[in-house]
DNA sequence: CGAGGAAGTTACAGCGCTGTAAACCGGCTG
DNA sequence: CAGCCGGTTTACAGCGCTGTAACTTCCTCG
């Protein structure tokens, strides 16, 4: 079952390979009659077209692709189905890249050994330094998402998480805490993006006149619901004593809840939690997360429209673009009375 | 920055492009002072592969296609980041597709209107029918997951889920319980996947002599956590009387546990709960979930190998392939005592 | 009635690469 | 020393499509 070119249809139809082109592209200036003719020609044969022949001749592929360290964060799985959805309606497919978070993984995205495959890339880095990024990036049509400060002449989208922060512990601040905790940064190697929100979690406590504690910062091995449930009974059990916790991510919000309940502290009265991101399963812990939650469609928007622009060939400055938030308050730090 | 191609490099080298071609691509027969030769030029320009043009001419794009309803279900992010690991140790690249779950998503990935962009295609139906998959399927390499059954000629991988339900429900029938319910199956339109794991249920109900009570089945209106919450607290404040339930899934099993708290209803004392998946935060509810867990790796592995054996050119009758499964045990279902 | 234009159509040269077949070049055999 | 052979290198024809320029009709207008 041999493939159906442009070609035969021509032939079939009895005009040239571009009348056919145009009348499956929809160029106006095409006679009904051969319009019609071309048409069931097409039909009978069943034509497809080759979108990797239209690809190279035109010079774009439709593709885009978004990196990250790994889907199953349920933070990247947002952003996948949001950015998707978004390209898709954009006529983009997505090509999914995991990096998991190793620095040999980002190089390979931001260098790309192979050219052409890819229109753009959306890159979410975690390992790599905005140096490194400088040094290893080739010329394809890039824009970094995340807290990493990205190098001069390349796109980048946020939130203000130092904003952010601080708007999620005065939440707790409000409902009259004062032992307000941060758990789950990296113990050794901080990220930007925990640095971030440790930045705006102290600023917020400075405003209140909280006096930092150091003892109540609670940092894990990894980032994960294990690590940061390891590091909140720790604390328990060391005797810390605290009436609230800023959490880095829901995945740590989700640790840390599991590490409270099974000491039998009661959530939200004797400890409040807020977490970050809003992730589906916030909404279905017991109880609830209050989180922080990023404005996914505008930053996959935003994203986008940069990434077009560049696309379209933009080659100026690096554009610098924050994107919304809001406090989703539920059971786990409600409002105040 | 014009885009160097084999043809610059040539000509800087003094050689023919398909030597150049060849060194690319290690071709062994290239005397070392010409290899040496080349190489320095590839360096000296910087010089990287046009994929697009490298697959217009030899026919293989070394992109799949994964395509399923919803990256953010999180049995579809695990999927997404096994398929994609085990594809790129082979080579290949993978195309995220999302169909919403509706007839026409899923009519599109398989029909795919344009060829040549994709070698392969894995595909886990929701919606769409055997029947209407054989009808509307063009002659592109496919795999299908999940448990709708496979037209001929299409290649088709699960876990026997009959079975696996049965192991989660004899669980239950262990821990002394007799009043077990399902939960999570759809109120309207059951999908494939629900169908064969109330099968299952039924089935080791019988074997265990316990006569089924359809009150004990609680649908819901959509697979959702929200879904089987209302569901189940629909059940308690009815006043049904249960001590265990099987839940479709996580999300339906976290739902079911989120009511059951909420109710004050102890888990696992009370009520017993397995679920299925063992998605990631099966580990981190609170009590943590006992859960189906389907052996990822292995499915993806051969989900691929049949893939590949399709792309190499097997066209013969549709494989049917079924991968193991285990029974994850953890705190809403623990071993008897 | 011929110039000028618009609409419709076509031929053809790429896009950047690889496969094929053929050419080339010593070195070795008889 | 002709003939042959294997390793090495090259020219060239595609892969299937689109952009461009040019050509052909058929009108319209002065």
């Amino acid at each position: 079952m041999r493939r159906v070119r442009l070609e035969d249809v021509a032939k079939h139809a009895g005009v040239s390979m571009k009348t056919v082109s145009n009348v499956v592209h929809d160029y106006p200036h095409v006679s009904p009659a051969t319009r019609e003719k071309v048409q069931r020609a097409l039909d009978e044969l069943g034509y497809r077209p080759n979108a990797l022949a239209r690809r190279l001749a035109t010079g774009r592929t439709g593709i885009l692709a978004l990196a990250f360290s790994d889907v199953t964060i349920p933070y990247f799985s947002e952003l996948a189905r949001t950015v998707s959805r978004a390209a898709a309606a954009r006529g983009y497919r997505l090509l999914l890249e995991q990096t998991d978070g190793t620095l040999e993984g980002e190089r390979e995205i931001v260098s790309t050994r192979e050219a052409g495959l890819v229109d753009g890339v959306i890159f979410q880095p975690t390992a790599m330094s905005s140096l490194e990024i400088a040094q290893h990036r080739q010329d394809i049509p890039l824009v970094l998402l995340g807290e990493q400060t990205a190098p001069i002449g390349v796109d980048h989208v946020m939130i203000d998480n130092v904003a952010a922060a601080s708007v999620a512990t005065e939440q707790l601040i409000r409902l009259g805490r004062r032992r307000i905790g941060f758990v789950g940064h990296e113990s050794a190697g901080l990220t930007a993006t925990s640095s971030v929100r440790l930045m705006g979690y102290q600023r917020a406590l400075e405003s209140a006149g909280i006096p930092l504690d150091m003892s109540l910062l609670l940092p894990s091995d990894a980032i994960s619901s294990r690590e940061s449930e390891v590091a909140v009974a720790r604390a328990i059990d060391a005797g810390l004593q605290f009436d609230a916790l800023v959490c880095r991510d829901d995945l740590a919000a989700i640790g840390a809840l599991r590490a409270l309940q099974l000491h039998d502290i009661a959530v939200p009265d004797a400890v409040a939690v807020v977490g970050w991101d809003d992730v589906p399963m916030a909404s279905f812990t017991y109880p609830s997360l209050t989180t922080i939650a990023p404005a996914m469609e505008q930053l996959a928007t935003t994203a986008l429209d940069l990434l077009e622009e560049r696309i379209a060939g933009y080659d100026g400055v690096g554009r610098h673009r924050v994107t919304d938030f809001s406090l989703v308050v539920r059971e786990s730090a409600p409002d105040p009375a």
